[in-house]
DNA sequence: CTTAGCACTCTCCTTGTTGGACTGCTAACC
DNA sequence: GGTTAGCAGTCCAACAAGGAGAGTGCTAAG
């Protein structure tokens, strides 16, 4: 395909992203001036459209893009650009505030990429069953309740009130002994360790039995990964823009509210690579997200995280916004692995500013 | 009005619930033999529309039910049942899962709403202002961070790591001292005291004073308070059935992504009186909330729960369900009043039956 | 107050018409 | 070969017109 070609078909998916209206050869020839006249531009036209790459609502309409041309455009025309400042300095500002634990961390980076992108910006959390544990604490609440919070390399995984009248010294030492033998290991390692360790009859104090049986409780996996939503409005805005019909939608919007179902999709789609991908419309295997665009990575450890817009999404800025924000969530995450969690997430940005500019 | 007139409007409202179309007068005498002809319901249709409770779409259409006539209908002559057993057995169930944290109980109760209803149900979370503090929990974590957790009557209201140095003792300490201190004060008592306590020179210790303003920092009182909506995607299908446009909905999503504003207006709403009330399509003060019905009470302490549905929503259902469910989470939230917080949910529940019944 | 009957109104669906925006094609041109 | 000019052809979108059907409003009688 010769140069003029293909800028004939980035105009066309330009302009439809912009104003999500059929492009005709003169209109063309109006914005970009190619030397050539408007016939010329028609077989150009009709050889993208005999390749699939664009099509027209009815035999004398303008063109628009397929979603093989969107893939095109994404594949081979896209410019990607950096993020702009102001969207940079946003996103550093908002996470700048104070320390955080992995829920709110990731909650608020779902918002992020809603905000900053204009769609729907999602956030898979990392499978926490491979995360290493760190410690187990336990804090007496009252004289009936104790606080029994999990701790690992990503930060508090878990935190959750358990009954027993255990002394105060007594569950510290229950938490030492505990955080001793387990520390370092996987969640799920872990948990059997405990429940190996329950079962011991080293340990005959029914108090301490119950305790254990509360904490084993705590670490049980959820039944599936946590999946943050956030901009549900801006992704109706876009869809309606598009002209898309309200049943469609709210098939998206079901989908959404189902995070077992997106979660296991997503999983599967970064299971090979880490790196930023589209699917784009109908490619995606999930029917009710045919009308829509999904752009995403992996994020290390075991995540991913994304935006999700229309077909005619600016995957320009979608690309910068999600490898961008992967980048500085993965460096936070990653940061404190073995330095003790909850590092303040001012010093990971730090260190994270000078490897993004290598 | 006469008997028959209240009839005609109730098959009327009736009908348009059930189907989202327009009743006619010879349709109203298929279904309900009133020993009449259909002109005298015509007449009766007539009085009707005069008094403004019903219309039509054009001259010869048959009648829906204005706005003011489901008000009435609402007032007059709703009959209000009990749940039904299947419901309350779900909704038991959905309870009885282990011990909760506010945070927990609220949203599994907007779920609970929104499941059983079929519609968008939310809960907004009690003043925490105004709960008492219990206490303050200090636990090391490692060597340089530490776990402060506040707990008020209600349950676990913030929790947040912060950096300090201090030993494992002199948190113990510090947490002793303070709950000596702020016990039994409301939140923003207890925030002014510590304050107080911060700046006193008594405590010289740097680490110390740290501690102290990170802790504050802790019981900063929220923006706004936590709402939790959920079955959003239940609400887009009632709209998409009654045909309501995308772009319309979209407001709605947009509203319930803005806890300030609904929240405000929740509070607003309740400030009066904590039982069931209505909120009509455009009887809502706030404009985007045109489309919907809003079925909402309060419950102490200080909170507001209730289901957004579609104008022409199953009224009968969502009075019972709020009211319900707004008993039980009363019952479960001052249940622990006093007797420390935590309590197991079955024994709420348990207490909670006695209640109902009397 | 109720009824029967009829005229009237308005929607909904189909059909037709017209203007305009583009394309596709062909033949000539470089 | 690629490119151009011109023109025929296609299709939509908007509007108008007409007919069937559903349901009301009204009037006069019971």
């Amino acid at each position: 395909m010769d140069a003029r070609k293909r800028l004939v078909l980035k105009a066309i998916v330009d302009h439809y992203i912009r104003t999500g209206r059929p492009l005709s050869s003169q209109a063309l020839l109006r914005k970009h001036d190619l030397g050539v006249c408007s016939a010329t531009i028609r077989n150009d036209m009709k050889y993208l459209e005999r390749q699939g790459l664009i099509t027209k609502a009815y035999s004398s309409a303008g063109r628009v893009p397929t979603e093989k041309g969107f893939r095109f455009f994404v594949d081979w025309l896209l410019e990607l650009g950096e993020l702009t400042h102001p969207d940079q300095h946003a996103i550093t500002e908002s996470y700048r505030v104070r320390r955080q634990e992995i829920e709110r961390l990731l909650r608020q980076t779902a918002l992020l990429l809603a905000n900053v992108s204009g769609y729907a910006g999602f956030v898979l959390a990392p499978r926490l069953e491979e995360s290493r544990l760190e410690s187990v604490v336990f804090a007496k609440l009252d004289a009936e309740h104790a606080l029994a919070v999990v701790v690992s390399e990503l930060g508090i995984l878990e935190h959750r009130v358990i009954p027993t009248r255990l002394s105060d010294a007594a569950l510290r030492e229950v938490g030492a002994l505990l955080t001793e033998r387990l520390r370092g290991k996987r969640l799920d390692e872990a948990r059997r360790e405990a429940r190996r360790f329950a079962e011991a009859e080293g340990w005959h104090d029914p108090q301490v039995q119950t305790a254990f049986a509360l904490l084993l409780e705590a670490l049980e996996p959820r039944p599936g990964r946590r999946l943050y939503v956030e901009g549900l409005f801006n992704l109706l805005k876009s869809l309606a823009d598009e002209g898309h019909r309200l049943e469609d939608v709210r098939e998206v919007v079901r989908l959404l509210g189902d995070p077992e179902r997106f979660g296991r999709y997503l999983e599967a789609q970064t299971a090979h690579t880490p790196n930023v991908q589209a699917r784009i419309g109908s490619e995606n295997d999930l029917p009710e997200l045919a009308p829509c665009s999904l752009v995403f990575r992996g994020y290390r450890p075991s995540g991913a995280l994304g935006v999700l817009g229309p077909v005619r999404m600016d995957y320009g800025k979608a690309f910068s916004l999600t490898t961008y924000i992967g980048n500085r969530l993965e460096a936070i995450l990653t940061l404190s692995h073995g330095h003790g969690h909850g590092r303040s997430v001012e010093e990971a940005l730090e260190v994270e500013g000078e490897v993004s500019r290598s």
